[in-house]
DNA sequence: GCAGATCGTCTGTCAGACAACATATATTAC
DNA sequence: GTAATATATGTTGTCTGACAGACGATCTGC
């Protein structure tokens, strides 16, 4: 009973502890995890996302993502390009300097993360990673549909698109 | 490979929604989830932490807890009682409002986190709970011999005490 | 063309994180 | 016993991040 209140405790230690390892991966990345988080995601996605759909995916404030975006803007790893059909929206993309950043950080991040569970074997952090990821992705659909259907949306929507820069 | 380090993302999602969902779930209580997580401490150690004992437990900086608990005791919900054989230190411990407060939120919280796995089902959900209860309680341990041996050496150290208040 | 919604930005405010210093007490060396 | 050092806590000041609110530009439906 009360032990299983410990959830938010360890939650709280580990996302910490995430936070302290990474921060000392990237370096003078800026804005640190946060920073990789956007670089990860950009690389990862096929179609470059608005900000909005990024501040949802990463739950993050839409005014924080500006300032951020700012940041690493000004260090010309990513960059806002307009979009064609909606003048409103920048979408971000990686540079060629911020894909051979992500590169490098990748493999930091992956080192530094693979020490993160020194009381778990190799077959429980795999599961603990997986039940995270599929909690998380969870929590996103019970969100409003934005996750899957405004990714899904915004290719299909991409494929029609001339293909101009 | 890229998947991989989709954990920080899933962390960090996971960590603010349970952030969130607590804090609605605990109402007026000084500092939210924070203060959530002292009382329950308190309440589970079967002795009177030390203000740096408990600092460690939950990774957050000592000068924090300082108003912290601070504001906990002004809402009459904890107390700061001297050590008789080392005056430089406070113990803290539940008052009988403290305890009475916890009984009722922890009802709360317990309900609120229940909600929190959409995505997963009841069996996943309990899984991921040890799981992280089990990779944060190894970290502790990492982290130097910090927790386990001064909760030991404390509870010793109390054993031998004279019974007096 | 107009009303309302949406996207990104900007501004101001507030809480939390944290370093640096201060104070009281304990411990150790001599 | 005294001085030097270490520890526990408190205090202050500074900096970053979170976030509400307002704004201009733009899209959508009518």
């Amino acid at each position: 009973m009360a032990d299983d209140l410990d959830f938010g405790w360890a939650l709280g230690v580990l996302f910490r502890s995430w936070q302290t390892a990474v921060t000392e991966a990237v370096g003078a990345l800026p804005h640190g995890p946060r920073g990789f988080q956007i670089l990860n995601t950009l690389a990862s996605t096929e179609h470059p996302p608005t900000q909005a759909e990024l501040s949802m995916h990463l739950a993050i404030d839409r005014t924080v993502l500006t300032y951020v975006i700012d940041d690493l803007a000004t260090a010309g790893l990513v960059e806002r390009r307009p979009d064609a059909r909606d003048r409103r929206v920048r979408r971000l993309a990686l540079t060629a300097a911020g894909s051979r950043r992500l590169a490098d950080l990748r493999g930091r991040v992956a080192e530094a993360e693979s020490g993160l569970f020194p009381g778990l074997g190799g077959a429980d952090a795999a599961a603990l990673r997986t039940l995270l990821e599929r909690a998380a992705a969870g929590l996103h659909l019970g969100d409003g549909e934005h996750d899957a259907c405004t990714v899904v949306s915004a290719i299909l929507d991409d494929a029609q698109r001339p293909a101009a820069g």
